[in-house]
DNA sequence: CTACATAGATAGTGAAGCTACATGTGTCGA
DNA sequence: TCGACACATGTAGCTTCACTATCTATGTAG
């Protein structure tokens, strides 16, 4: 993740993922475009860490991959959900949000 | 902290303890606790993360230490933030912002 | 007198993400 | 046509972090 200086907020980097393939397949390399885009350039996805959380969530059948034709015709691994993932994402979501909102009343108070 | 599951939201104890002494010295056993009363009980700060972090802390010069009486007659180490201990505060605080901030952009969105 | 709260600390472990690098293709501009 | 860049995937090695488990010690409440 983008990281100017500080690894805050690491951990979060799995579920970024899962839900940016969430509305459907996507390859790596789109997901860290679409993070980069949907976060107006603030959380840039190192490849070093991208692929590597790919095949970690693979490996836990929170995605499933395979490999298509891009649009511009090349081809590119596409991931998407497994039902463990959409399930596991909300619990993450309803996580984060839980954690955020606790960290906030420290931070802001 | 508190994990129940997931270790979401690493990185950001450091900044969770200089909030925390912000307002005036305060022992490590007092600061895990201001904590969880202060996020309504969703942070417990563990013995093995709290006291490695604040001597980390130190040793990066963030904060310092003096042995002191507690209110209750025993003796325990007092932290503070140094200058530049205040400074990365802020600065932390700022990012913390600018993070959650982006994040939500795409998990919300 | 025993259990618990207060108070501090460390060893060992595992996971996560980063840097740096390697590989290969297609396209666009000079 | 040649070099740079965007696209696309991947790994090795390293560091940092937080957790579990364990240890020590004291005062107090039951």
């Amino acid at each position: 993740m983008a990281q100017e200086k500080s690894d805050l907020l690491q951990g979060t980097l799995d579920l970024l993922l899962l839900k940016t393939i969430a509305p459907g397949p996507l390859h790596g390399y789109g997901i860290a475009q679409r993070i980069l885009l949907t976060s107006q350039e603030v959380l840039q996805v190192q490849q070093g860490s991208l692929y590597p959380a790919l095949h970690r969530l693979e490996r836990k059948s929170l995605i499933t991959s395979k490999w298509k034709e891009s649009e511009n015709g090349r081809m590119a691994k596409f991931y998407s959900l497994t039902p463990t993932g959409r399930k596991q994402l909300n619990a993450e979501l309803d996580q984060w949000r839980r954690y955020t909102n606790a960290i906030s009343l420290v931070l802001e108070s």
